[in-house]
Formats: C-alpha cells, structure tokens, sequence
DNA sequence: CTTGCTACTCACCGACCGGTGACAGATTGG
DNA sequence: CCAATCTGTCACCGGTCGGTGAGTAGCAAG
C-alpha cells in the first residue's frame, strides 16, 4: 500500500529497507546464494521458484530471466558444485606419506566422512539423489561425482589396489557407508541403532569405518 | 442439490461404474493399500491426502473419519511394517550352521541386501527417513529399525562378536552401505560409478560386502 | 527532454494442496 | 413406520504452487 501522507516525498525516517541497487551481477549472485542456502537448510522438499524468490528478495521473474527458471538455477549450483571437492578437501597427504593403497582409502575415507559431515548443501544433495530421479537432480549428481571422482584420482598417484579385490565395488560400498550413516545422523542423530550426537559417537564411527578399510585392503 | 429430475429414478443407461459396497473394513483396507502403493510407486514427495484417496477411489474425507488424518494412515503403515521382517527376511539359516560371528554377519548381509532390493516400498521409507524428520517419517523410522534389530537378535542366537571389535559400530556402517548403495541403484542404477544394473553387476556388489564382512569378523 | 534499453516489480492465471461442513443413500433399531 | 446411525459424496475454503504478460523505475546516449 502507498503511505497515506504520499505528498511528503522526503523519507522522514530512513526506509529500513535499504533501497535495491540495480545491478545484475549482484542479483544473480543473490539469486544463487539464496537458492544454495535454501536448499542446505531447508532441503529439497520445498525447494522452488517462489521460495528462491523470497529468499533472494527479489521476484521469481527474475529467476527465469537469468537462469531459464529453475532447472537453469539447479544446474548453475552444479556448476558451483565442481569446485566443492577441491574447495573442502585437502588435496594433499596431510604431511602423511601415503605407502600403501590401504592408507590411501583410510585417509580418503577420514577426508570424506569430515567434509561431508561439515556440508549441508552436500547432504541434501545426496538426500536428493538417492529420493528422485528427475533431470534436475540427474545434472546435480554429475558432477558431485565427477569432481569426486576427479579427487580421488588425483589422490590415488600411483598406488594401486591389491590384486584379488574388486576395489571399485569396495570403494562403492565404503563412499555408500560414510554417505549414509551421514545423512542419517544429520537428520536423527543416529544410524542403524548407532548414536551419533557428539564427537566421541563419531570417534567410535570413523574406528569402526577405519577397521572396515583395513580390514580389506590390510 | 437435488438433481432437476428427481422424478426419474431408472438409471437409462446401465450405470458403468460399478457399485461401490458400503462396507467400513473393505474401504480401510484399499485406502491402506492405495497408500502403501502409492509410497512404494510415487515415493513420498507427492504422497498425500488427495492423492491416496485418489488412488484408493474413495473420497479423502473418509481417510480423515477412519484414519484420523495422514498421520493416522502413516502411522497404520507403520504397524503393517511391523510384519516386514519376519515376512520378507527367512528367520533360519537356510540350512548353513553359523559357526562364527562372521558366519552370521555375512549370511545378514545377504539377506537384507536382497530383501531391500526386493521391496520398494521399504526403500522409499528409507528414502524418507533420510531426508526429513517430521513425526510422521519418525514414527516409520522406529517401527522399522525395531523390527529390524528384533530380527538380528533372533538371528544372532548366542554368537558374540570377536573382542576388540565395535560391532554395533561396524554393523551400523555395513547396513548403512547396504541401504545406500540399493537406494542409489534403484533410483539411477549405480553407486559412487558403480554400475548396478544386472545379476551381474549385483553379484560383484554382493562379493565386496561379503570380503568387507570377512575382513573385519574373520 | 526524448528515446530506448535494462533491471526489476506487480497482478494475475489455472492447478493443486490440506482441511471442513453439509448432505445423500443405505442400514439398523425401536 | 420413523428416527438414528453409518458409509460415502460433494462443494467449497484459504493458501501455495509454477508460470506469464504487462507495466514501472533507473540510466545513458542522442
């Protein structure tokens, strides 16, 4: 509604509201952020245009101006996603010299069970993944798992699994493990009767997983 | 209202739609059949009142008189659930002795790895248990995971697991993988660049977690 | 100042959602 | 026979959704 007194043109007290500047790139970015930020804390269940919108402060249309509604958004924060792994993992041994292809997985393992406890944009990713099959999530989990992919290949070197065990199947099972014990705790602190609230519950996780890997490869 | 020609009681053409028979038990039941379909077929993004009484061809209203609401009907869904277990999963052995800790924890692994692949509807709670915490996703959640700890301690016998190990923890991370890696193989067929798809595929998948059972418990 | 472009807002659409109150027809008990 | 009850249907509510067409405010060039 227009303020009743509409002649008084000077805005007596400051309009809180500080004014929008008009700036596309500063918008787009909102745009992104809100979306980003909207589907870490809310997840992907109510996760659309008119939310983004309200988040961001800005109108929907907007949205399909910039980013072709909302399969274009989705696909912008996979863009963002590639550079989630080199972001939020350590690239490097960690001062430790890894000798055995058992390290390796042990530290991988540790690598990836921190980063995707740390993330919660990652998690409802993941969460999307394995609850829909829609173009939007298939773009999504893409390239998580190619930038995953490209991590690990990149931390393997040289070494090489040992013979007589299918790593690629092992390796898939110990990445499913730590995704989903994650994602269940992240929503109900626990996993298969495992609690998992503080830090020493995840202690006990991380030796159990540790014990997993070296059980395998030694 | 009252239709215009109230007089003419002879339906003209036969009245293709068959009768509905009033009958409370029969309508409760397809209501909770339609629902339990309809979670297992749609998951549960679009399941909700409308639809299930769309699916069971009855008006939602009567979800609300029988059932008390969704929440009601979920909780019913829960109580059937109950049943799963000891439905689904064989409570012997299958004719093997289990002679170690190991013994039992491989043959579980087997067993609940082929009864989740078998039953969508189990997967699609799974599913939900993951990516929300409503009250009506923890009521499923527990009616679940008590069934299924029921079913490993009637399994377990007298066995106990080697010292120095943390079976609750290790045994939460081989059902957590179990659980992901079929979710993610039922909605995309593949795990972490896995390829999941035919007996094939399963058959490595299966090996893996056998050695990874093998390798902790002996 | 006018013109034209860009950034942005607004009002509205049809569809579906969960939820409710009123009502119709069959069944049952007095 | 009437009245109460049970089973089931229907119309309607406010709200939110995704999507669109029209209009407004800032800004720069001529």
């Amino acid at each position: 509604m227009a303020p009743a007194n509409a002649a008084v043109k000077i805005p007596l007290e400051a309009p809180v509201v500080e004014k929008r500047v008009r700036n596309r790139a500063a918008t787009e970015q909102a745009i992104l952020d809100a979306a980003k930020r909207l589907l870490a804390e809310e997840g992907f269940q109510n996760f659309g245009i008119n939310a983004v919108a309200r988040g961001a402060g800005c109108d929907k249309q907007l949205i399909y101006r910039y980013y072709g509604g909302l399969n274009g958004l989705v696909e912008a924060i996979g863009t963002d996603l590639g550079s989630w792994v080199t972001d939020r993992i350590p690239d490097d041994t960690g001062g430790m010299f890894l000798l055995t292809y058992g390290d390796l997985m042990e530290r991988l393992s540790m690598l990836f069970l921190d980063a995707l406890r740390a993330d919660p944009l990652m998690r409802r990713i993941v969460a999307w993944e394995i609850s829909e099959n829609s173009e939007q999530v298939r773009r999504l989990s893409e390239a998580r798992s190619k930038a995953l992919a490209g991590w690990i290949e990149r931390m393997r070197g040289s070494l090489v699994p040992p013979k007589g065990v299918d790593a690629q199947a092992v390796n898939a099972m110990i990445f499913a493990a730590i995704q989903h014990i994650v994602l269940a705790a992240a929503v109900s602190d626990q996993c298969a009767g495992l609690v998992l609230k503080n830090g020493k519950d995840w202690e006990k996780a991380a030796t159990a997983l540790k014990r997993i890997v070296r059980g395998v490869y030694g």
